[in-house]
DNA sequence: CTGTGTGCAAAACGTTTGCATGCCT
DNA sequence: AGGCATGCAAACGTTTTGCACACAG
């Protein structure tokens, strides 16, 4: 995701609105490490716009993810998460916790379809999930 | 997954009974590399048995999943999928047909957390997605 | 002023459970 | 006969939609 005031600008070039509620929800993703699923999101901005309703996390967040500026990904079973980081990288998943780290190593060099397999695909990428249990679970 | 007659003794030494239903939901699982969500199996074992329940292949699979036989995952957003080749491997998902190809490949010398996580993280695996679009999508 | 965004309520969807009946062992 | 499995129906939690009103541009 990039700063508030480029996505400010994105979303106005798409004749889109900036709302306060909008501006919060930036704010909640900017930076935001955690992977968080809409309800958290939910959660967060509420603490500060106590009206605000899910539909609308929910309606910004889609409209975010279709311009490309987050991304949702399932990794546990039970809900949806975003992350507002979208470049490449992958993730550490604690079976007991839930949490998700960030890896930022660059597997690439190591990492490839078998050539019999690249033949018929085009690969646009790869995410790694390492299962792990964290300290504090252990 | 083993064989049908493995896994029949398995479930009976567990106490488990072994009915109709469950042999054919077996039958659609063995050496099933098309990682079915509960529904497609429902649909496919609906053909034999049009009064089999969804709840009843449900519970199967919950069953299987528990026993270690066939391994529940999340890659698309909408529904769990079901493996019964629990063996460690990876996945193509193309981004358009949602199709998922296995990639058995052993990636395991390259791949590995980098130190300073290893060394608060117990990894007990990982998995491998690839993003792509297949031949018939192309 | 126009059209997008908001918020409510309800629908849709997949997953899960309670319970009475059925059937495997 | 006993106990696990089945199937119905309903509960559940999350995601998605329709619509009237609000407000950013």
């Amino acid at each position: 995701m990039e700063t508030i005031e480029k996505l400010t600008k994105t979303l106005r070039s798409h004749g889109m609105k900036i709302t306060p509620q909008r501006l919060m929800i930036f704010k909640v993703l900017e930076n935001n490490t955690s992977h968080p699923s809409a309800e958290d999101v939910y959660k967060r901005v509420k603490k500060v716009y106590p009206a605000v309703s899910f539909t609308t996390i929910y309606k910004t967040l889609e409209t975010l993810r279709k311009l490309g500026e987050i991304r949702e990904f399932a990794i546990d079973d039970d809900r949806k998460h975003y992350d507002p980081n979208t470049e490449i990288h992958h993730h550490a998943i604690c079976s007991a916790c839930k949490k998700i780290l960030d890896v930022f190593e660059d597997f690439s060099p190591h990492v490839k379809l078998p050539d019999f397999i690249e033949k018929d695909y085009t690969v646009s990428g790869f995410q790694i999930s390492f299962f792990v249990t964290c300290k504090e679970c252990n």
